[in-house]
Order: C-alpha cells, then sequence, then structure tokens
RNA sequence: GCGGAAGUGGCGAAAUUGGUAUACGCGCUGGAUUUAGGUUCCAGUGCCGAAAGGCGUGAGAGUUCGAGUCUCUCCUUCCGCACCA
C-alpha cells in the first residue's frame, strides 16, 4: 500500500506549512540577506473560480519564490485580490446582494483554489483593494496627486503649496484674487483636478471610461456597449505630463519589448511644430501642429477637422451649405465609421485661404474627416508629396502638389516620406530631412510664425466612475462649485452602506450620469466643518486606483499610520523595484501604464525609492484548448465530443482525419483561450483529485516555454505523472514502505550525471526555462531506475532539485530522509566544476560540412592528434579517398570539419 | 495599411555564442510482467529506401568550411495600433 499517495502526502504539507507559517516573512526581517520581491499580477475574484489557465503564472512564481529561498535570498512572494469594479457590482445587483458580500465569498473560494496549488505565498500580507485599510491609502494617494502640481523646470512633481508660494512671489495679481479664484487658478495645475471636457460616456453602463478602456471600434472593453463622447465634467489625472519619462525610464527597465513598444506606441511621442498660418484677409490666424516642418515649401492646401472651432467662422457664404452639411455628417459618423474606409478621403472646401509665412502663397482651407479634432491642433499644413494621405486627398480634388524632398532615382510611388535632400525649398534646399526640420524651426522661430513642439497620443487620465463598488474620492464640494480634499486624519472616507447600489443605465446617449452614491444617506452626503457645510463627491475611482500600488502595501500591510514605512519600502523595492512582475500581456498598456505613472508621482513627492515600480516585467501566456461548435455556431461541452469512431475528442483532437461529434451531430473543431464562453475550461480542482498538484504544477510548466501559449491536453498529463511515480519508486519500497537508499559513495559517472543535472536545472530556473528543467530531471533520473537503491549523496541533492518544481513530494522525501525542517531554506546544490568535464568527449567529423561519423577523444587531447583520428573514421576515410584536403577546421568540444576536392 | 512575435516529426516541444537537428514528454508499434487492468516495465519510432545511401527546421535566394540560428525576397498564423499629421 505504499504507492505513491499523492493525496495524503499534499494535504499533509499543506497543513504543515499552513501551521508553521513556513513562509512568512517577519515585518522586521533580515536585511542583511539579499531581497527577492517576486510578484504576480493580482487576481479579480470571479465567481466562477479559477480554471487551469489561470495558475500558469502563479505557478512559475511559486517556482522562482522557492528556487530563491534556497539560494538563500529573502523573499517577499505575497498575494491579494483586486476586487472593487464591475463584474461584482453586476452580480450583487443581478441577486440583490450587497458587493462587498460576493466578493468576500468569491475571495474565499479562490484562497481554497489558490492554496490547493500549494503556492508559498506569505498569506499574512494578503489584501483586498476593497479593504477599508486598503484604499484609506488609495485615497491618501489621491491626495498626494490632489496636493501636487507638475514644475517643467525640473520635472517633476511638486507639492501645490511651493507653487502657492511661487504664485505669491510672482504676484501677478494673486495678491488680490478671492479664494475661489485663486482654487481655479491651482486646480490648472493639480495633478487630479476636476475639469470638464469630451469624455467617453457609456450610457449602458451608466458611466464615463477613460481612452484605455475603449475599443477601437467606439465601444467599452467591458460589455462591448457603445460610447459616445460628451462633455462632462470629471476628474482627471494629469499623466500626459508624464509622458517623456514613461518613454525614457522604459530604458532602464528588463521588460518584454513587444510591451514596451506598446507602450511607447501609446504615449505616442511625436516631434515637431506649431507654425502659425494667417488667415487671408482676417484677423485670425491658424495654428497647425506637423512632425515635417521641413516640407513647409511643399503645403499646397490646409485642412480642419470638421470640430474645428474656427470653421464655422472662415467658411464662405457660398461654401456654407455644403461645409454644415459635411460636418453634420462627420459628427453623425461613429470613429469606427470614420476610421473603417480610411483610403477614401472625402472633404469640402471653405472657401477661404491661409498665408504660407515661407513663401506668401495662398493655400486653400478645406474641411476633411481624416483631420482629428482629438490629435495635434486640429488643424493640418498638407503636403501631398511627402504625406500618403495627403497625397490620396490631392488626388481626388485635384489639389497642386510640389515636391520638397528629391525622392531617390527610380522611385515609382506617389508620396514620399524618406530621406533625401530638401529641393524647391528656398534657403533649405540641398539639406536633409533632419537638418531642414532643424534650420525650418529656427527660421518659424526668428519670424515668429512658430515654435518647436511635441506633441503626444496620450491624454489625461479621465478617472472618475459614476458608480458604487469603487473607492470614494476623498473630496468636498463647497456650495460655490469649488472643492477641497478631505483632511488625511478624516480617511479613509469608508462607502456608506447602501441597498440600493444600482448604476443608472439608460440607452440614451443624452442620459446624465447618476453616481449611485447621490443615493447615500443625507449622514453621509452632508459634512459640515468649521461651520462650512458641504457635499462630498459623488463618484468613485477607476478599478484601476487599487492596482497603482499594491505592490508597495505588501511590503507593509498592517501599517496603519503610512502607506509603507519608508525602511522597509527602501528595503524590499531595492536599486531596481519588484524583481520579478509575472501577468498577462493584456495589461501592457493600461494597469502597467497607471502604475508607473503613480510610482513617479510617489518618488517625486519622495514617498518611495525606485523611479520604476517594476524592474524585469515577464509575460507567461495562455492556454489555450481545442472548443466545438454545432451547425448553428454555439459552442458545445468539450468533454462531450466524440470522433468518428466515438472515442472522445480530447484523447484524439490533435491527429489528422479525425470527424466530430456532439450528442450524434457533427461539431466544427477550433482551437482557442481557455474558458467559459468556449465552453473548454478545465477546472484545476478536477486535475488535483485524480492526479495530485505537484502532477498539475509539472504538466503547466512542462507543455512548452513559459511565454508561449499552449494548448491543454488533459491526455498528455500522464507523462509527468508517470515521472512522479518513477520518482518515488525509485525512493520508496513499495512492499515496505522502507526508504531505499544507500550510502555507497557514487561513481564518478553518477557525479558528473548529478553535478550536469545540477547545472542544467540551475540554468534553466534562472530564465524561467521549468520546461527544460524538467526535462534534465527526468534523464537524470532514468539513469538510476536501474539501481537497487540510489546512493544518499545522489539522492538528496535531486530531491533539492526538484523542490521548486513538486514541493510537496519533495518535502515527504526530505523528511524520509531523515530532516526535520522543511526543505523550504535548504541550501539549493551546487554544481562543482570537477565534475562537469568528461573524461571523453565525442566529436562528430564533418566531410565538407556534412556529418560522416562520430569518434571519442580523451578530453585533454591535443588538435593535432584529434584531426589525425578524424581522418581515420572509417566513412571519413572513405570519403577522403580519391580528393585532396584543402582545409580541417576543428571546434573544440564540438567537431571536426574536413574539407576537401 | 503600419508595427511586433512566430512557423521544426502524427502532437506538445528541445537545440546559451553559427558547430552532431528533433533532447524530454504524449501518441503509435512490438515485447515483458500480471489472474486481470494500467496511472506498470523494456525496446523501437523524422521522411524515402531492401540496403548503401539520400532528403529533411514555411518557400526561394545569399553569406560561410559549416545555417533551425545571420542577410534579403516572399508565403502563412497570431498579437498590437489604426487617417496620430
Amino acid at each position: 500500500m505504499a504507492d505513491y499517495q499523492f493525496q495524503d502526502i499534499e494535504r499533509k504539507w499543506q497543513h504543515f506549512w499552513e501551521n508553521e507559517r513556513t513562509f512568512r516573512v517577519p515585518k522586521d526581517t533580515d536585511t542583511s540577506k539579499s531581497k527577492y520581491y517576486v510578484l504576480d499580477m493580482f487576481p479579480y475574484p470571479s465567481g466562477v473560480g479559477l480554471h487551469v489557465g489561470h495558475p500558469l503564472g502563479y505557478i512559475a512564481t511559486d517556482i522562482v519564490a522557492r528556487y530563491k529561498r534556497m539560494k538563500g535570498f529573502n523573499v517577499l512572494h505575497p498575494m491579494g485580490f483586486d476586487a472593487f469594479g464591475l463584474p461584482a457590482e453586476q452580480f450583487a445587483v443581478e441577486h440583490g446582494v450587497h458587493p462587498r458580500v460576493t466578493t468576500e465569498n468569491n475571495i474565499e473560494n479562490m484562497l481554497r483554489q489558490l492554496k490547493s496549488l500549494g503556492l508559498s505565498y506569505d498569506w499574512d500580507r494578503k489584501l483586498a483593494t476593497t479593504d477599508v485599510d486598503y484604499y484609506k491609502w488609495t485615497q491618501w494617494i489621491f491626495l498626494q496627486l490632489f496636493n501636487s502640481w507638475y514644475d517643467r523646470e525640473t520635472n517633476r512633481a511638486r507639492p501645490i503649496a511651493e507653487l502657492q508660494e511661487k504664485l505669491e512671489e510672482e504676484d501677478d495679481g494673486w495678491a488680490s484674487m478671492s479664494a475661489a479664484d485663486r482654487e481655479s487658478v491651482l486646480s490648472q495645475y493639480r495633478l487630479a483636478f476636476l475639469t470638464e471636457v469630451p469624455v467617453n460616456w457609456c450610457p449602458a453602463l451608466g458611466t464615463v471610461l477613460a481612452n484605455e478602456e475603449v475599443t477601437n471600434d467606439g465601444r467599452s472593453e467591458r460589455g462591448n456597449h457603445p460610447v459616445f463622447q460628451r462633455p462632462l465634467k470629471q476628474w482627471m489625472l494629469r499623466i500626459t505630463e508624464y509622458g517623456d519619462r514613461l518613454i525614457a525610464d522604459l530604458d532602464g527597465v528588463d521588460w518584454p519589448e513587444p510591451v514596451k513598444l506598446m507602450q511607447r506606441n501609446w504615449v505616442g511621442r511625436s516631434e515637431g511644430a506649431n507654425v502659425q498660418f494667417q488667415v487671408d484677409g482676417e484677423d485670425a490666424s491658424i495654428q497647425v501642429f506637423t512632425t515635417r516642418p521641413d516640407t513647409l515649401f511643399g503645403a499646397t492646401y490646409m485642412v480642419l477637422a470638421p470640430e474645428h472651432p474656427l470653421v464655422d467662422m472662415l467658411t464662405t457664404p457660398e461654401q456654407r451649405e455644403a461645409v454644415t452639411r459635411y460636418c453634420e455628417e462627420a459628427e453623425a459618423k461613429t470613429d469606427l465609421d470614420r476610421g473603417a474606409d480610411s483610403r477614401v478621403k472625402t472633404g469640402v472646401f471653405t472657401g477661404a485661404f491661409v498665408i504660407n509665412p515661407v513663401n506668401d502663397s495662398r493655400l486653400p482651407i478645406w474641411v476633411a474627416d481624416y483631420v482629428l479634432m482629438g490629435y495635434g491642433t486640429g488643424a493640418i499644413m498638407a503636403v501631398p508629396a511627402q504625406d500618403d494621405r495627403d497625397w490620396a486627398f490631392a488626388e481626388v480634388y485635384d489639389l497642386p502638389i510640389i515636391r520638397t524632398v528629391q525622392p531617390p532615382e527610380g522611385f515609382d510611388g506617389k508620396a514620399y516620406t524618406g530621406e533625401g535632400p530638401a529641393i524647391n525649398s528656398g534657403f533649405l534646399d540641398g539639406l536633409g530631412v533632419a537638418e531642414a526640420k532643424t534650420a525650418m524651426i529656427q527660421w518659424l522661430q526668428e519670424h515668429g510664425h512658430g515654435e518647436g513642439t511635441v506633441t503626444y497620443k496620450l491624454r489625461d487620465w479621465l478617472f472618475s466612475r459614476q458608480r458604487y463598488w469603487g473607492e470614494p474620492f476623498p473630496i468636498l464640494h463647497r456650495e460655490d462649485g469649488s472643492v477641497r480634499a478631505v483632511d488625511e486624519a478624516d480617511l479613509p472616507v469608508a462607502l456608506p452602506p447602501m441597498t440600493d447600489f444600482k448604476p443608472t443605465a439608460s440607452d440614451d446617449p443624452d442620459a446624465a450620469p447618476q453616481p449611485p452614491l447621490a443615493r447615500a444617506d443625507e449622514s453621509w452626503l452632508k459634512v459640515e466643518i468649521d461651520g462650512v457645510r458641504y457635499q462630498r463627491e459623488l463618484n468613485t475611482m477607476p478599478q484601476w486606483a487599487g492596482s497603482c500600488w499594491y505592490y508597495l502595501r505588501f511590503i507593509d500591510n498592517q501599517n496603519d499610520s503610512c502607506f509603507v514605512d519608508p525602511k522597509r519600502e527602501a528595503y524590499w523595492m531595492g536599486e531596481k523595484g519588484v524583481d520579478l512582475y509575472i501577468g498577462g500581456v493584456e495589461h501592457a498598456v493600461l494597469h502597467l501604464l497607471y502604475a508607473r505613472f503613480w510610482h513617479k508621482v510617489l518618488f517625486d513627492l519622495g514617498h518611495v525609492s525606485t523611479k520604476e515600480p517594476f524592474g524585469r516585467l515577464f509575460n507567461q501566456g495562455y492556454i489555450q484548448a481545442y472548443a466545438y461548435r454545432d451547425a448553428r455556431g454555439i459552442a458545445v461541452e468539450a468533454t462531450e465530443v466524440v470522433d468518428q469512431d466515438g472515442r472522445p475528442a480530447m484523447e484524439v483532437q490533435d491527429q489528422p482525419g479525425r470527424q466530430f461529434f456532439y450528442q450524434g451531430a457533427a461539431v466544427t473543431q477550433e482551437y482557442g483561450k481557455m474558458g467559459k464562453s468556449l465552453k473548454n475550461a478545465v477546472s484545476p480542482d478536477e486535475i488535483i483529485a485524480s492526479y495530485g498538484c505537484d502532477t498539475l504544477r509539472l504538466y503547466e510548466m512542462y507543455i512548452g516555454p513559459l511565454e508561449a501559449s499552449k494548448p491543454w491536453n488533459t491526455r498528455d498529463i500522464v507523462g509527468v505523472h508517470r515521472f512522479l511515480r518513477r520518482v518515488w519508486r525509485n525512493f520508496v519500497d513499495a512492499e515496505t514502505d522502507e526508504l531505499l537508499l544507500s550510502d555507497e559513495e557514487p561513481s564518478d559517472d553518477q557525479q558528473r550525471l548529478l553535478h550536469r543535472t545540477t547545472e542544467r536545472v540551475s540554468a534553466d530556473m534562472e530564465r524561467l526555462s521549468f520546461n527544460t528543467a524538467i526535462a534534465a530531471l527526468i534523464e537524470c533520473l532514468a539513469e538510476w531506475v536501474s539501481l537497487e537503491r540510489i546512493p544518499r549523496a545522489l539522492a538528496e541533492p535531486f530531491v533539492l532539485l526538484l523542490a521548486p518544481l513538486a514541493p510537496h513530494m519533495a518535502e515527504e522525501l526530505w523528511q524520509r530522509m531523515g530532516h526535520n525542517a522543511s526543505l523550504a531554506y535548504t541550501a539549493w546544490p551546487e554544481a562543482q566544476a570537477q565534475w562537469l568535464v568528461d573524461e571523453a568527449i565525442t566529436l562528430a567529423v564533418q566531410v565538407n560540412g556534412k556529418v560522416r561519423g562520430t569518434f571519442s577523444v580523451p578530453a585533454d587531447a591535443e588538435k593535432d592528434a584529434i584531426i589525425a583520428a578524424a581522418r581515420e573514421v572509417e566513412n571519413v576515410a572513405r570519403h577522403l579517398e580519391s580528393a585532396t584536403v584543402h582545409r580541417e577546421i576543428y571546434v573544440p568540444g564540438r567537431l571536426v570539419n574536413i574539407v576537401a576536392k
């Protein structure tokens, strides 16, 4: 009965770790040791729980955490829950339960699932963004933003009080201003400010959304509802001030290049110039932004966005009807329609002209929807010769085209956007693009027609939502409409108890946002301080707020006097912040951009010690699975699909020539991300029940590289399960339950195998290549299966190498080997150099680059002897007959190549 | 359209710097043990060929003594952005 009893073993060690608090890191830990902070992107506690795709990253970080502990690091490995947000609120509305109740239930279930995976989190540091003790500090950070401004001279955020002092000193009427006027001046500087701007309004969700939460076809990322642009007074965060640093500081972090690229593109920094064009015959000018000031001589017309404020004033009576109709049509189009047929250019002439400042030519002003009001100045100078879109437009409306950059010989395209000398450009002629840009910017500045500037795609972050289940703003409104912050001492502003927290949804785009908090009790809504009456801010923060700083709170989650103790922060964040942050690529822009922004503000204000929060980022792939749809295209339960021979699809889905059926009807096979919608989710609970969680951990790491998306295939699990059984059988006698070790000295060959395996596994741990680490252990064990008893000197290091991957079995074997303590902090085996060199090496011999044989030589053989031996290899000698050897190449330890003709 | 990542056996995948392509696992084939079963054990398994040998990393060129790896052109798939001036 002493077979591999994984249920008993796993239950035993999970209890042991919990009872002994094996992975607890004391608040005041030994800071003389090196630290390693390894973090997961914390989950949203959803009602359906985890499927096997979710833990992929958690297993990986757990392996790293366990490995680093054994390497002697102080390891911080915490977990928490990102629990504010729409789904909990929607579920609560549907079931009439308070979101706090559903959130807590979901957390409970997810905790159980996480613990059943044997993850070595320090659960004493668990947190949820919905904890009042947590969001108190989220509100506190908001106050830091509210009470700061961005000083462009020193390029950092500073306390708003310092701006007040500065304004007092400069005294441009500051002293004579009313308090309300002063506040409105300051609000133009605060990093968190209330303003009326066009925002993304989603009536179906009853809330406004950030740009990052709207898909590029103009719908809400959550729920896929239509989103409308509407001017509304909302809270914004001045993230645009950080555009440069959000790009520049990417150079200092170890992140996947695609993620850095996505962030750079999202910020969208463009260097160029603003140019003023005088309107012909009017006392008005139009400013355009261009990245190609060098092409100003080639400008042949100007285009305004339909929403541009000057359109109405400029349009001549003859053109008015056409322009008005065009603008109305453009307004009715969604962004989707405007972008859909982007190759077809439309527009209408306003009848007005501007003067090109460089050559006084008259340029017609057009209105066209290919120019967007939301970027640059909403107006462009059109240079068809050097811009594809302008060329296309000029072709449609027969506008002139003047080349100002000489295309290379043989160029047969239309617009030329590449390098070349300037032509037809007066004082720029002959200059390259870069010099011409510089020269033109200088000319514009000297003559007062413009200046060099930088434009960003990034917009300020719309930060308020009309929801109940979020952090309340620590803000009070006076009756005159001005605002003030809640005193720090009065934090937290707790969510008021409410029974009707339903958002006011509507399908009318003109409906007004109605924050649920407006229905809170008067006792919460109305506040009186020093005889002044206030009403609380009714909006709540977006879901991203809590995840912007949770990695800091993990460092010191119990602290109730500050958001994180500075000494502890300095130790755990160290030089480069979080040492390893693993999560899905879906957060490449949103969460990671927002968190970096908050971190930089905290850095500027002296609250954290690193420029960047996450020194190293790693994106794990997705677990995918086969899925099946019936004739109507509806997904059917993948587990109930069979092939033409009646075999379950799960067993034969990767074999060619299969047809699949669900309840007798033919279905089509596809392949996609595991989840509820494709009905192909596999629960970790059932895999753990039949194979154990050590097997599940091993399997998820073994199917492929961590960063790759890869298919789940329940059939393949037996492979790693067999490996674990083989380990067990080789160490424990099935009859007697006795440990099968010998005290013999290992042979030299055995030593070499052990140390080579140690070397491979260690290197693979460092580069997160767990699939090859497991392969190395399988190969190593395969050499020992014939041994009655494995020498203890081999068995112990082997168990330690296995420990991060399959910790329950490793702990059990370690204990049976006579060790009283957990192996969690036992030193990782070191590969010794003496055992990494072989006595004899096998080399390949090539003739003219083709392998013709192999031979063995002593490891210390000389080059000449090796080449001589190579030429004697039977097959090689045959190929060299009647040929003259021209060259002999010896690659040490690898091969000999003989070049002969 | 622009940008990025990736294409290796029937399947998942290996192959630090250019140096013996297909490690390891699944599946498959054969055998062993067992009353039986397999979540047991052993052996074989890229393709063509009886063999010798030849051919093989999406396609085609190139550089090199030597290319899965480097360069160029093209094809396919996935991801991101989408008139960003």
